[in-house]
DNA sequence: TTCGATATGTGATGTTATTACATTTGTCAA
DNA sequence: TTGACAAATGTAATAACATCACATATCGAA
């Protein structure tokens, strides 16, 4: 599963919520965005939340409990490599990198522990450049 | 504030549930804990828990909801640097760990794009050395 | 001692996520 | 074509996590 229009309905119109938003949306709130398709229970937007977190189309960001589009959907650096986000705590905004020195430290660290990473979340929570000047 | 026994009495409670557990508990498992000595409500343990959370006695793991006691509170790598905390699916067990140059990249990017991080999360969920080899 | 800051007690409520079960839709082979 | 299985969907109820609002108590400093 690689491309949009495989997807089902219901993860269409999530998918389409979190694309369309210009930050993160919470499982409810996406709910109420699709009441006027036929939403009615949370089961409905949870379930396609998380599909589209299989098919890699969009993040889970834990701090928050919220849930955001990829912001590089066709970068080869995703997939490999750990994500990072930054949080702006005023705007919301979401910046999502990759930084393989630190995914490579992680692996270090796990490789010389005996450890099976299966999700690593990088979450950095604070104020961006412009709510910061501001 | 740095010693156990300047903590009040619902924070020492919390705190000592948090230090004898094995792992990380929720707030409403301590609630439970702590029925025998008077809690009746979440906010009890809430309270206590950002007060502990302020003075750097305990962590909050984002990615289950839960809490620990910091495993290295005599540390100096404490306090300045990032904690990163390694958390076993299987058995529940937690390693902290910090890395001086995860957060020196982390730095790196925070300072080229103008972000002032306040708070820094960074988790690896997986399988323990103990539970991958059982 | 009185004032303000901090801590506590309690009920209600708000927010996030899952369980359980019924039904529908899509796919594929016989 | 049909029958059978897998995947997706619909719905209600409930569980799990967290905060609000308001009253009361405790403690230290002026």
């Amino acid at each position: 599963m690689t491309a949009t229009q495989e997807l089902t309905k219901n993860q269409s119109l999530v998918f389409n919520a979190l694309a369309r938003a210009d930050g993160p949306l919470s499982a409810y709130t996406i709910l109420d965005q699709l009441r006027n398709d036929g939403f009615r229970a949370p089961l409905q937007v949870y379930r396609a939340l998380d599909k589209l977190l299989d098919y890699g189309m969009i993040h889970r960001l834990e701090s928050i409990n919220a849930f955001v589009a990829c912001a590089h959907p066709h970068s080869h650096s995703h997939g490999h490599g750990m994500i990072a986000f930054a949080i702006c705590e005023k705007c919301g905004q979401v910046s999502e990198f990759s930084d393989d020195i630190i995914t490579g430290r992680v692996r270090e660290w796990t490789n010389s522990n005996g450890f099976k990473q299966s999700k690593t979340t990088i979450e950095i929570r604070g104020v961006c450049a412009n709510c910061g000047t501001a």
